[in-house]
Order: structure tokens, then C-alpha cells, then sequence
RNA sequence: GCGCCAGUAGCUCAGCUGGAUAGAGCACCAGACUUCGGAUCUGGGUGUCGGGGGUUCGAAUCCUCCCUGGCGCGCCA
């Protein structure tokens, strides 16, 4: 906000200075500002000057001083401009722009750091989508908190978002049917059948409690199909049951999908068929081998890939391709999906997919986190879902909450590799900056409530007097509520989910910082509610913050 | 061999669309409350920002080469 009008005036001033013939007008910077690392610097600065003196070989002191002579400034904004170092120019907002802030906050309550930048255009977020041939496991907990929380953060700068789960149940596919016999050995061994799990099948116990549920359910009554027909029947039965879980284990977590979409679908209805001959007629697929493939070094990838096996079963790109086409056609202006780091090869040929059939590969974007790596103690967990090791995703959200388990999966940039110690989480979880802020957040809630019990009237937002607020560390909070619009329209713009984590620390922080050096209740009535009225304020923005990350706002703990 | 990600304080990581003296949490040490919740606050940092070269007023940030680690490179998903 102080940001966009500084840039404003910045960027006439600019003009102006040129218009008088003070400035070459050759020289076109952009304005940017940025926040000073060291707070003498003031709350905004800019190397405006710096960048222009090296396009015009004038002395950068000196520009600056002549953008500051054509400089208008907005009424009440800014308390102190100054040029300093090698030539920036350095802005301190006033305290009446701080108190502004506040005043802001009680007036828009929950609306507060909405925008409508986005212009109401529809985004589908795709993420998790885990294959149904087993629980979640941890790193799918992941993949869900920046999911969700990127789908809150493009909702709050004004975009109709969907969440969608996409189900890889192909009964076609190898891997389906490598776990679907699996299953058959496992429900065979139930009944006291001998019979072994294939080498390359699904090693985990899960499958065992997978099959005695089956039996338990539905008894020997597969036993005398034959093979083929047993092995759809056994996996059509397990596929609801895993959909389920997953669902529950999502929702556990907080986070719901507006739909779930089934691979099957695209093959029932002949999709994945019609891909294919888009491609084909496009001329980006050729027969080569016995089978068809993609040709994909023509759109920037290494190599072509296999769209139809020889024996006729579509790939996995050729489900992923018509499945991309499917969103397109549902008329999304813009898709994300979120894929783990075993999908990285995989980025390349589906974007030339979607090339392929026409589309505009720039409203398509893939992120790509990295992996989660689990601890307990010292001893690392090898997590392989073929191997059998699974940590359940499910397991970690009972042992430590919701709260913890998705405040730690934001808390570092989607890019580097998160090592999550499973008792250190379960045993220090008390250590967790989680409860930092949410402590934060149950002290002004008992603030409030003591001040009701002392009968202070909680202040009518008109008739507070905010120029009581004048400590730095008051102002310093009102600067911080202040920051709160930027930083969501940024960690939306750029996909950095952990940037609100981060965010939410350092409003705990402020608070805490306020809280020891400022008495809310105190003797003074009019200090009192000005008091009031920023802690009110800060809760609405705790709130708005952890209400993006999906993490509670408690108020007693 | 090729591709993606990472390498910053004892540990875990921010900072990366170039800005001033490179930050936070944890750990460790020392302090702070007769009053609103001590799950708090305050103070304490001699870091080859993996290494070399380059670009420029200015590089942790951009380019390039190299080193180390993770992940991937299938007619698996």
C-alpha cells in the first residue's frame, strides 16, 4: 500500500525531472523498492538514483537529490526522506501512516489482504495425487500443505480456485496390476491358499491387513473366479477402500478437494483415444517399434517417448496428456500442479504434450518439491512404497497434530529437502515455532477476555484515539500488520508457500516483543483502548495468516 | 554421461527478478515479572555465503567452469 504509492511518486517524479531536462531522458529505470535490512535505513528504499547515475554517468548523490526536488508526496505518508551511502534515497513512514494501518485492519477484519489482482480468473490446483496402491505416506503431507495453502493464498488475491486429486486406477496400468496381484496372493494366503507376493509386487505389511479386511468383508466368494476376473474384482474392491482412506487422511489434515478425479474415467469415455488422435493428425506422434510415441525433442524435450505399448496399452504420459487436455477443456484459465521429486523427468514431455495438442504451455505450470527424508532419532527411514516402508501420513498427524505436521512442512522453501525427525517432532513438540504463534494468538484472546471480566468496554473503532500509539514497539507491530497485503500477493506470485510461515513468526514476534514492553489493561482509559484496538487488530492478522497455512487459531492452550 | 534441486553460523534453514555492516530458529551462556498467560522477553556471532573465473558503481544473488550431496533419466507410475 505505502509501497504502491511510493513507486507512484517515485516514477512521476522521474518524469517530471525529465520533462524539466533535469534528468537525460534517455535514462528509464524501473522503480523498485525494497525494505532495508538495517532499520536506520528507514522502512522503504530505493537505488533509483544509483541505477540511473551509471546509465548517465552523473554522480548518483546528485540524481537523487534532483528526483527528491521533483518529488510530490501524498499527504501524511512519509516523516523522513533521506539520501544516504553511495545514493539511495531512504523513506520513513509516519506514525500516522503506522496507526493508519491499524484503523485498516478494524475496519476490513477478515478482508483484510484481500485483492482482486487475480480478476476472478479460475486456476485448478492439482496436487497429491498419490497412486491408489497404498496409505498416504508423509511426503504426501507435503505436497497437501502447499497445495492448500497455495489454493488459500490465490483465493485471497481474487482467483476461483479447485483443488483436485488425480487417481491413477487404470486397471490397465503395470502398476496397478503388479499390486492387484499382490492383493491376490495376499487374500489367497488369508484362506490358507499357497501362494507367494510376486517379486516385483507390494512388499508392505499394509497389504496383508488390505486382504483380511477382504476377507473379513466379503469371505472366499473371489476364490472361485478365475485369475483375470479375481484380480479386477480384489482391486476394485481395495481401490474404494484406499480412495477412502485417502480422503479421510486428507481431511484429517485439513484439506479438502473439490473433486476427485478418476483416470478411468478418461479411458471409459474414450479420452485418452481422442488424445491420441489429436496427436497424431497434429503430426507430433510417429509409429516406430510396434508402438506409437511422442515426439517430443521437437518441443524441448531429450528424447521422444512411448505414448501406446506395442501390446496397445496407453502410457502413462497418454493418460496424463488427455488428462491435461480434460482440464483445459473445463475451461481453467490457468493450471498448477504440484508433483514430488520422481516426477521431474516427467516435466519436460508433459508440457510438450500439451504444446502438442495446441495449448498455451505458459498457462501450465508444474512445481516440483523436494523430497521429505524421515528420522526417528538418528536412524533414517528408507521410505519405498513397493519396498513396504511406509511411514502413513496418517500416523504422523495423530502423533504430533495437524497443526505441527503442516506448520513444519511450510516452514522451508519447497526446493530443499525437509528432514522431518519423527520423535523429535512427537517429543519437543512443545519446541515447535507452531505454538509460538499460536501462543501469540491465545494471549490477546486472554487479554480480551480479562478485560471483559474488569468490565473495560472493548473501543467502538471511531472513537479510539490510535495517536496514543507512539512506543516503537506499537508502531513497530502497526508496521508489521502493514506488510501483510505484500507479502500474500508475493507468496502467491511466486509459489513460496513458506514465505507465510515466516511471516507468521514475525508477527508473533512483534506481539511478544509488545506485549512485555507495553501493558494493555493499564490505569491510562484512552491508552487502554488504543491498546486494545491494535491487539484486535494484530489478532484479525494472526488470524488471516494462519488461516491461510491451515493451522488453528487457538484461544486458550 | 544427461537433467532438476541443494551446498550460507555448531545444527536446521531464510535471504537469490543484484544494493548499504549477510539474518532467524534451535542449541549454549548471562539476565528480566509484587499487575494483562514465562509456551514470553532482553543481551551475547571472527560465517573462505562449496571453489575458481567473469559481468558492474555494487554479487550470497546474474553468467561460466569445476567440486560435493539428493532425486530422476523404463514400451513403470
Amino acid at each position: 500500500m505505502a509501497k504502491e504509492l511510493l513507486i507512484q511518486a517515485l516514477s512521476e517524479a522521474l518524469t517530471r525531472a525529465q520533462t524539466a531536462g533535469d534528468i537525460p531522458e534517455n535514462a528509464a529505470a524501473e522503480v523498485e523498492l525494497q525494505t532495508p535490512r538495517d532499520p536506520r535505513h528507514g522502512d522503504l528504499s530505493t537505488g533509483l538514483a544509483m541505477v540511473i547515475a551509471s546509465e548517465t554517468g552523473r554522480p548518483a548523490r546528485e540524481v537523487a537529490e534532483t528526483l527528491l526536488r521533483h518529488l510530490q508526496l501524498p499527504e501524511g505518508l512519509v516523516d523522513d526522506i533521506s539520501v544516504a551511502g553511495p545514493g539511495f534515497v531512504n523513506f520513513t513512514l509516519s506514525a500516522a501512516w503506522l496507526r493508519g494501518i491499524v484503523r485498516r485492519v478494524l475496519d476490513q477484519g477478515e478482508r483484510y489482504g484481500r485483492s482482486e489482482v487475480g480478476g476472478g480468473r479460475s486456476l485448478l490446483l492439482e496436487f497429491v495425487s498419490a497412486n491408489p496402491t497404498g496409505p498416504l505416506a508423509v511426503v504426501q503431507g507435503r505436497a497437501a500443505a502447499v497445495g492448500d495453502t497455495l489454493a488459500n493464498l490465490f483465493e485471497r488475491i481474487g482467483w476461483r480456485v479447485s483443488r483436485e486429486y488425480y487417481v491413477n486406477d487404470a486397471t490397465n496400468s503395470t502398476q496397478v496390476q503388479r499390486f492387484a496381484e499382490t492383493l491376490d496372493a495376499r487374500y489367497l494366503q488369508q484362506l490358507g491358499k499357497d501362494a507367494s507376493v510376486p517379486e516385483d509386487g507390494y512388499q508392505g505389511e499394509y497389504v496383508v491387513d488390505m486382504a483380511a479386511e477382504l476377507v473379513a468383508a466379503e469371505g472366499d466368494r473371489y476364490l472361485e473366479m478365475p485369475h483375470a476376473e479375481r484380480l479386477t474384482a480384489l482391486y476394485e474392491y481395495c481401490l474404494r477402500q484406499i480412495v477412502a482412506s485417502h480422503k479421510r487422511d486428507m481431511l484429517a489434515f485439513g484439506v479438502e478437494f473439490d473433486t476427485w478425479f478418476m483416470e478411468s474415467s478418461l479411458h471409459e469415455n474414450d479420452e485418452v483415444a481422442r488424445a491420441m488422435e489429436a496427436l497424431k493428425e497434429a503430426g507430433h506422434s510417429y509409429e516406430a517399434d510396434g508402438a506409437v510415441w511422442l515426439r517430443a525433442t521437437e518441443l524441448g524435450d531429450e528424447q521422444d517417448h512411448v505414448l501406446i505399448r506395442s501390446d496397445g496399452r496407453p502410457s502413462y504420459l497418454a493418460g496424463d496428456i488427455a488428462y491435461h487436455k480434460n482440464k483445459f477443456e473445463r475451461g481453467f484459465d490457468r493450471l498448477i500442479d504440484i508433483w514430488g521429486p520422481d516426477h521431474q523427468g516427467h516435466v519436460k514431455r508433459t508440457k510438450a504434450g500439451v504444446q502438442a495438442l495446441g495449448y498455451d504451455a505458459s498457462r501450465f505450470e508444474i512445481l516440483i518439491h523436494q523430497i521429505v527424508r524421515l528420522f526417528r532419532g538418528s536412524e533414517m527411514v528408507r521410505m519405498s512404497k513397493r519396498a513396504g516402508d511406509i511411514v502413513p501420513l496418517a500416523g504422523l498427524v495423530e502423533d504430533v497434530g495437524p497443526d505441527a505436521a503442516r506448520f513444519f512442512f511450510l516452514m522451508q522453501s519447497m526446493d530443499s529437502q525437509l528432514d522431518f525427525d519423527l520423535e523429535l517432532a512427537k517429543k519437543q513438540a512443545n519446541e515447535n515455532p507452531v505454538y509460538y504463534v499460536q501462543y501469540a494468538h491465545a494471549r490477546i484472546c486472554s487479554i480480551l477476555r480479562e478485560a471483559e471480566e474488569r468490565g473495560v468496554r472493548l473501543p467502538q473503532p471511531d472513537a479510539v484515539n490510535l495517536d496514543r500509539l507512539e512506543a516503537p514497539d506499537e508502531l513497530g507491530l502497526a508496521r508489521k500488520l502493514g506488510d501483510l497485503p505484500d507479502e500474500i500477493q508475493q507468496a502467491a506470485e511466486r509459489c513460496e508457500t513458506h514465505r507465510m510461515t515466516r511471516c507468521a513468526r514475525e508477527l508473533g514476534a512483534a506481539f511478544h516483543s509488545f506485549y512485555t514492553n507495553c501493558r494493555v489493561l493499564n490505569d491510562d482509559a484512552e491508552l487502554t483502548a488504543a491498546r486494545l484496538s491494535l491487539v484486535q487488530a494484530v489478532r484479525t492478522t494472526l488470524r488471516i495468516v494462519l488461516d491461510i497455512i491451515g493451522v488453528s487459531a487457538p484461544e486458550k492452550m
